[in-house]
RNA sequence: GCCGCUAUCGUCUAGGGGACUAGGACGCCGCCCUCUCACGGCGGUAACCCGGGUUCGAAUCCCGGUAGCGGUACCA
């Protein structure tokens, strides 16, 4: 089995794009096949070196690795004359000069559905001479039989008068030259499939298998652009998730792989992968489900590793003791400085809850209380010590546990969200706690009404 | 307009004529756990697009409608 991604580079991969090369990889992986990576970019205006470089990065990151390439179709110059030449000579294309309004005019005297015939001319563009008996069935492994009439399909225009040739007729010579077996790709390109279809036949050549993905769509139900939530993998990326959540994640978009098991990793995923049952559904990408995978995804990479990625994304470091007590907290790489960063900027300043915590009832003098039962707590200061001695004060005060706990928190983290306050405080260590409360008391001693 | 594709909870899906009182996951709601937020556990909410067939029986098969999407470029 020899597969092929082939991405356009006119901008950053999307998590469409991102997909099909997933499942191309799934299935080579899965069962010895070959990979091949191919940059489509004839369309030489909207194809940059930046744009590649770009999606190969994205393709890396999502540990997706390749077998040969990348090749460029730009290259191939030279073959696809060659190609179109044969073609030329068995009368299967022919130049013309027709235009837009030509085929319009052509379509309005023999009906709008019948396809555009033109004359074969000495010079101008190529177009590929469809028969018009006849119809070419497009076998897909998910869709299965797909059925176009040969008297419904224009004339396609497979080069420019200039010899450079267009996308429909360079896919296929370009799929057949490499031994394609399995073209799996987006359904955008289902229509356009009959006349590759009919390019390998031109060409005295057996066509590949083809496989058509439902597209993906945004929330809204429309097709995923920038305009809503993060679409390419980049963002993804910007937004702290992990590339283990977003391979399961859109792998999971249109596979239908079990029913009772949804967390797997990309290995996993590969051997249960199984083209036939790709969905025919086009699906809305639900970002609050990959946030879901990505916190068990998260945690499943253990506490070294985790650190290491977080170290990575804030640009920090020293973090290990922090991640050990908010690993449980957070579901994206991005939720850890907000919650732990205090742990090493000092508290943040919120003086809403400042009034609703410490200001409020007695949590002046529970916060009193904490303090003086920290300064007397048992060495070495560690969380069991911390939790014996705040919970001294509840027990002494006959407190809610919730009224002692809370003005600390507020105290040396500044809001009322932190990790653990036993774990948040002994790893402060016994200084820096006193301090901070010592500050936050001097400070509700100004506020506080 | 024309040529196609698709149609199960809000979302992703399971379902291949009787096992469907339609299963799971995310979300949402409630409860438990609990120092906040989470994690975890338990329970709940919620769907077969509509209409015709076929059949003893249809979410499943066929036809039509509707809707959504794609293609319709000398883009890919």
């Amino acid at each position: 089995m020899r597969v092929r991604f082939a991405p356009s580079p006119t901008g950053a991969l999307h998590i469409g794009g991102a997909r099909t090369a997933l499942y191309n990889w799934l299935l080579a992986r899965g069962g010895g096949g070959t990979l091949v990576l191919r940059i489509e970019d004839t369309d030489r205006e909207r194809s940059t070196p930046e744009n590649v470089e770009q999606i190969l990065d994205a393709l890396r990151w999502l540990g997706l690795d390749w077998d040969e390439g990348p090749s460029f179709q730009s290259e191939r110059a030279g073959r696809h004359a060659e190609a179109l030449e044969q073609l030329l000579a068995s009368g299967h294309a022919y130049h013309s000069n027709a235009t837009a309004e030509d085929v319009k005019a052509y379509k309005q005297l023999h009906g709008d559905n019948r396809g555009f015939r033109g004359q074969a001319e000495s010079d101008g563009a190529v177009r590929l001479r469809v028969p018009d008996q006849g119809e070419t069935v497009v076998a897909d492994v998910i869709r299965g039989e797909t059925r176009f009439r040969h008297e419904h399909i224009d004339d396609p225009v497979i080069a420019r008068a200039d010899g450079s040739v267009l996308y429909n007729f360079a896919v296929a010579v370009d799929d057949l030259d490499a031994g394609i077996t399995h073209v799996v790709r987006g359904e955008d390109h289902l229509s356009n499939t009959p006349k590759q279809l009919l390019v390998f036949e031109a060409l005295g050549a057996q066509p590949p298998l083809y496989a058509h993905l439902p597209l993906l769509h945004g929330p809204d139900g429309r097709k995923l652009s920038k305009r809503h939530g993060a679409a390419s993998v980049q963002e993804l990326r910007a937004a702290g998730y992990l590339p283990e959540a977003v391979d399961n994640y859109i792998a999971l978009l249109g596979a239908g792989f079990s029913s009772d098991e949804e967390f797997f990793s990309l290995g996993e995923l590969a051997q249960r992968f199984r083209l036939e049952r790709v969905s025919k559904n086009p699906a809305v990408f639900d970002e609050q489900k990959l946030r879901h995978l990505n916190g068990r995804h998260l945690r499943e990479l253990g506490l070294d590793e985790l650190t290491r990625r977080l170290e990575q994304f804030t640009r920090r470091e020293g973090l290990r003791g922090a991640v050990e007590i908010s690993a449980e907290k957070i579901q994206t790489l991005a939720d850890f400085w907000p919650l732990a960063g205090f742990l090493f900027d000092g508290p943040a300043e919120d003086e809403a809850a400042f009034q609703r915590t410490i200001c409020k009832d007695d949590g002046i003098e529970l916060l009193g209380a904490s303090r003086e039962a920290l300064a007397a707590a048992a060495e070495p200061f560690s969380v069991p010590d911390v939790e014996a001695a705040l919970r001294g004060v509840v027990d002494a005060r006959g407190a809610k546990p919730g009224k002692v706990f809370q003005p600390v928190r507020v105290a040396i983290a500044g809001t009322t969200v932190s990790p653990g306050i036993f774990e948040s405080v002994a790893l402060l260590g016994r200084l820096e706690a006193l301090r901070r409360i010592d500050s936050a008391l001097s400070h509700a001693s100004q506020i506080c009404a």
